[in-house]
DNA sequence: CGTGCCCCCTGTCAGC
DNA sequence: TGCTGACAGGGGGCAC
């Protein structure tokens, strides 16, 4: 569900009520969330300060601060969403309207609440230690949007795949930050077939994949991500993509380019869109590999 | 090792 | 109206 943008989008949100705060308290409602036990966490992170907040691939990343003696002592604090999470910040806790699924309430010192909330509790809110945290980001794939991700680094890691290019995609591995959604926006707009095998990616396609990737991504951030369900922003509100999507969830309809219709496909245990005239099937090819035996 | 499948969990919706 | 099954933005584990 929350891919790049939606995390984004929640860390902008977030950035100016809860950076410099520090948590009064912190409450564990689902210790199923964690990766440790609720004692642990709450002891770890109470009194301590957020010094700041950024996005890694799809997880929300906080640093926190710790005064243990002369050196403060620090902790990551890493939120991946899931399917249904929400950080939702809330000045004063609103009691007339509290959260039906609430996982983790942080309790800051302006008296404001952060609020992780999972309906279906696939998020997982881990706790790690710098080094810890290092070695994790490290095994992560390249972030689409830095300026350091060239096209050239897309086309030289796609040759190394048999995978079809939009589980390649999905891989957190390969490039971080990239899921079902945009995966299959950034195809159409490239022309891809979501199932052409990754590594038959031509060096063109690679550069139009490249482009068609990060503009997608930085529409949708604009936009505040898409909410489809359960996505909001950490304001609660809903994100306004949903409704500039080309393909996602659009089968049926006509393709925004060439009038045809989207179909919807599954393959790698979920669904792929897309305009079988602008994104041709790959030519089977099983006979031609076998005659190169 | 790379790859594909199943499962985690809850809610919603289509079809009967 | 109510039941059943399929499906949903993610990702870890396991078998091949």
């Amino acid at each position: 569900m929350p891919e790049l943008p939606e995390a984004e989008t929640i860390v902008e949100g977030l950035r100016g009520p809860v950076v410099g705060r520090s948590f009064s308290l912190v409450q564990v409602l689902r210790e199923d969330l964690l990766n440790t036990s609720a004692d642990n966490f709450s002891q770890a992170l109470s009194g301590g300060s957020i010094a700041k907040i950024f996005r890694r691939g799809k997880n929300v990343v906080l640093r926190i601060e710790i005064e243990s003696g002369s050196r403060p002592n620090a902790l990551l604090l890493v939120v991946n969403l899931g399917m249904s999470g929400r950080l939702l910040h809330q000045a004063h806790a609103d009691r007339s309207n509290p959260p039906s699924h609430p996982g983790v309430l942080f309790y800051l010192d302006d008296r404001s609440l952060l609020v992780y909330h999972d309906v279906r509790r696939f998020g997982r809110l881990t706790l790690m230690t710098p080094t810890f945290y290092r070695t994790w980001s490290r095994a992560m794939g390249p972030e689409p949007l830095s300026p350091s991700f060239t096209e050239w680094d897309l086309i030289r890691t796609l040759t190394r795949s048999r995978s079809p290019i939009r589980s390649w995609l999905l891989d957190q591995k390969r490039v971080a930050g990239v899921g079902n959604i945009y995966a299959n926006e950034a195809l159409w707009r490239a022309g891809i077939h979501p199932k052409r095998p990754a590594q038959k990616v031509t060096p063109e396609e690679g550069r139009r994949l490249h482009r068609s990737l990060r503009k997608v991504l930085r529409a949708a951030i604009a936009a505040r991500g898409t909410t489809l369900r359960d996505y909001r922003t950490a304001e609660g509100w809903e994100g306004g993509y949903a409704s500039e999507l080309s393909v996602y969830s659009r089968q049926g309809s006509p393709c925004k380019q060439c009038g045809n219709t989207i179909e919807k496909l599954s393959f790698g245990g979920r669904s792929a869109f897309f305009c079988p005239t602008c994104q041709p099937p790959p030519r089977e090819s099983a006979r031609d590999t076998s005659a190169f035996r």
